[in-house]
Order: C-alpha cells, then sequence, then structure tokens
DNA sequence: CTTGAACCTATAGTTGCTGTAGCTCTTATC
DNA sequence: GATAAGAGCTACAGCAACTATAGGTTCAAG
C-alpha cells in the first residue's frame, strides 16, 4: 500500500496532480483510512507511470483515456491505439514544421538587425509588417 | 473610424480577443459611440496587427507588451527588443528538439506495432514502459 | 420605422496543471 | 500516552491566451 506522496515521488507528479486525475477520473478512486487518506496499490502505480509517460510523449489527456482504457481490455484490437499514436505523430510533425518556419523568421529578423534605436529596429519592422517576412502565413498562432 | 468588428476582419483576430486585450491592457481603451460602441482609428489598427504578427511569431503577451513599449519610442535603444527576439527563438529552438525527440520514439513504436490485440500492442507496451525507449529522458511535458 | 446584423457586459469554459489557506491525520520519539 | 513534525485533506484561485454563451442594446440600411 502507498500513499499519495509515495505515488507522487515514484513518478515524478505532484500530489496535486494526482488528485486531479483522480477528479477527472483518469485515475481510481483508491482505498481511503480510517483518517480518509488514500492508499494505493501497485496496479494504481502502474497506471499513474502509464499516465506519466504518454504525457510526455505529449499525449493530450482525452488520448490517453482512450489508451488506457485499450491497455485495460487486453482481448480487443489494438488498431484504436495505433491510430491514436499515429494522430499524435501528425500533430507533433505539424508542429515541428510550423516552429521550424518561426525559426528561419526569427533567424532572419534578428540577423538583419544592426542595433541602434527603436525606430531603426529591424526586429520591430518586421514585427509591424508581415510582408517583410519570407512566408506568407504562419498562423496558427500558439 | 473602425468598428471593433472591422479590426477583427482585417486583422484576423476574434472580436472577444480585441476585447480582451482591452482588458489585459494591450489595447487602449478607445472612444465610444453615444450608445457606448467602440471606434478605432488606424493607430489601434497598426498596434493590433503588431500584436498579432507577434503572436503568429510565438511571442507570448507579455513579450508583446515590451516590444509595443519600444516601438511606442522610437529614441531607445533596440537592445531589449533584439534580446526579447533572441530569448523567443531559443525557446523556439528547445521546443523543436524536444518535438523531434518525440517524433522518433512515435514513429519507432509505430513502425514496430504488428497489429493483433491490445496485450501485444507494441504502442501500448512503450506507454507502460519507459525502458522500451531509446531516449532516457523526455521530461518536460506539455 | 422596422428589422437584423453587429455591438455590449458578464461570466464560464478550455487544457493541464500549480499554488495557497487552513485544517486533520499519521507516525516517530520521548 | 503525549507531543510535534511532516504529510495528508478539501476547496478554491490562478496561469496562458483565448473562446463561447446568454441576454440584452445599438446602429444603419431599406
Ligand atoms: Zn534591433
Ligand atoms: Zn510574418
Ligand atoms: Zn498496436
Ligand atoms: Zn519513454
Amino acid at each position: 500500500m502507498h500513499t499519495i506522496g509515495t505515488l507522487a515521488r515514484r513518478t515524478g507528479t505532484k500530489v496535486q496532480t494526482i488528485r486531479y486525475y483522480e477528479q477527472i477520473g483518469l485515475m481510481p478512486e483508491p482505498g481511503r483510512t480510517e483518517g480518509g487518506q488514500r492508499r494505493y496499490g501497485d496496479v494504481d502505480l502502474d497506471r499513474l507511470a502509464f499516465i506519466r509517460h504518454s504525457r510526455q510523449l505529449g499525449f493530450p489527456l482525452e488520448a490517453i483515456r482512450e489508451l488506457l482504457d485499450l491497455s485495460d481490455h487486453p482481448a480487443r484490437d489494438c488498431g484504436a491505439a495505433d491510430s491514436i499514436a499515429r494522430r499524435q505523430l501528425r500533430e507533433v510533425e505539424t508542429r515541428i514544421a510550423r516552429l521550424q518556419a518561426l525559426r528561419s523568421e526569427l533567424e532572419r529578423m534578428i540577423g538583419e538587425c544592426r542595433g541602434g534605436t527603436a525606430s531603426e529596429c529591424r526586429v520591430l519592422e518586421v514585427l509591424r509588417d508581415h510582408s517583410e517576412c519570407l512566408a506568407d502565413d504562419h498562423d496558427a498562432i500558439g
């Protein structure tokens, strides 16, 4: 039997985060002591490790919910798990592409600034006027 | 004189977002009609375009606040603007590196799954056990 | 003068936590 | 058995940066 603090330490999770996962139904309601403190078993430890590792790989909690559900039903077809992972891969690829475009714009504007006053600053000029950019689109803010 | 809707259309911003920027002090409180509706000038349009373009380049609102302030004081030295941009570049580079690491883990686990039941799924196996990963760290969740 | 689009405020929800206040419980030591 | 530290408890507020909704008012065209 583990306390919430032990689970936290063993998985690198904040205690509040574990309670949050319980609140949104990702972690089960564990047993309690007479005094009302949570006590977990090894199954819970594994489940939390699964959640945390999935988060480290960037999966959103809703995807993790589905992945846990599949993991809980070993006889089901794994197609759903694979398609969630592929969706996540596409998401990561999209973000990389967007960030690479941002990187070149940033490099360019930094490289072009020769210092001086704000009125002469190339960085500020570019920010004022998107037509100074090479890319003709960098939507999808974030 | 422009309505808030015109500003929104011309800059690709939601109307609520403009009001939000006003609330947090990024956009000035504009003049109002007798009936209480906001009316903007061209200066406001330019300011909003600056904000939106900066957001598209990934700058956080607090950085944009400083950039706007510099842009409003043309005689100041531009060093601060450049260092904000360089910080943003470093941030983007960090994120790219992290996402590239995630991409290879995802590619690998997807590539290794041969289908079948959830109990045999390579994707789920890797999620259960980080030691199946090549990287020995992928912290910094998000 | 009517209609309907666009505006207004205020508030709640999004994602995934994190931090705080003000308690209570557990456990080790004496 | 008493005490005190550390860990746990609930409940709520806050972060970033919006987005959505409800329920009402104003503007401008016809
Ligand atoms: Zn400069
Ligand atoms: Zn641009
Ligand atoms: Zn599979
Ligand atoms: Zn891993």
